[in-house]
DNA sequence: GAATTGTATTCCTATATGCACATATTGTTT
DNA sequence: AAACAATATGTGCATATAGGAATACAATTC
């Protein structure tokens, strides 16, 4: 049903979700859907020593979700791309669904013991 | 810059996104998305263990991603909300705009070579 | 060219993930 | 209740991932 081609492709997507898996690089994308920010700039908002910055900023660029830009010794970061913001907020809003869902099925629990 | 909600929020976006971060849980999603389909279906469209299938479902039940229904012995399996889908186009794009601008590196690389 | 600042990488460890195989559970049929 | 069909779960293994601490690298300044 799946050729390998859609298959590679499935594992591509993965692979883009697989980055966006993390509560710190969520962050950090976050933090730069506001606008280009240095690493610096990025340790101190997300208050995680900097080889962890450094390395979940590295696993972005890799699959080219930020972009740089280097002035002197300091590295600005930005997104490679609106729609990254975007789907961040659709992810979002599937959450809210999927608490709203599992509050209701809470709630419906209460209901019950109360009988 | 982040409270303890925030973070917690990111944690649980972050949840959702390793839950679509495996070529077969996406793959499943794909077939739900035309409409629901029991785990013998699903079983044969993605020609794997039906073990594999049936955990890879229980992760996407455990986040609210899904719903099922039963009937018989046999169990039906539904998107749980329509946004699901939405937010694997979001990231299909995400993904289309990485490659392309991989494929303008590899161009560019190729360029530099013949010079 | 040594010291300093900003950033990246390496090494190690703890934890998590996906898979295959076997087995268990649930519902149906006779 | 035994046999059967559809689905779920337990176990063990191999691999992947995140984190901390230390170290390396790059560009600037003196």
């Amino acid at each position: 049903m799946f050729d390998s081609g859609m298959v590679e492709l499935f594992r591509l997507q993965a692979d883009i979700c697989k980055t966006l898996s993390d509560p710190n690089r969520l962050m950090l994308l976050h933090e730069l859907r506001e606008g280009e920010k240095s690493v610096s700039q990025l340790v101190s908002s997300l208050e995680l020593p900097q080889s962890n910055v450094s390395r979940h900023l590295a696993m972005l660029r890799e699959r080219s979700l930020v972009e740089t830009r280097r002035e002197g010794t300091t590295i600005y970061y930005r997104l490679a791309d609106q729609k990254i913001g975007q789907a961040c907020d659709m992810v979002r809003e599937v959450l809210q669904g999927s608490l709203a869902r599992n509050q209701a099925l809470v709630n419906s629990l209460g209901t019950v013991k109360r009988e």
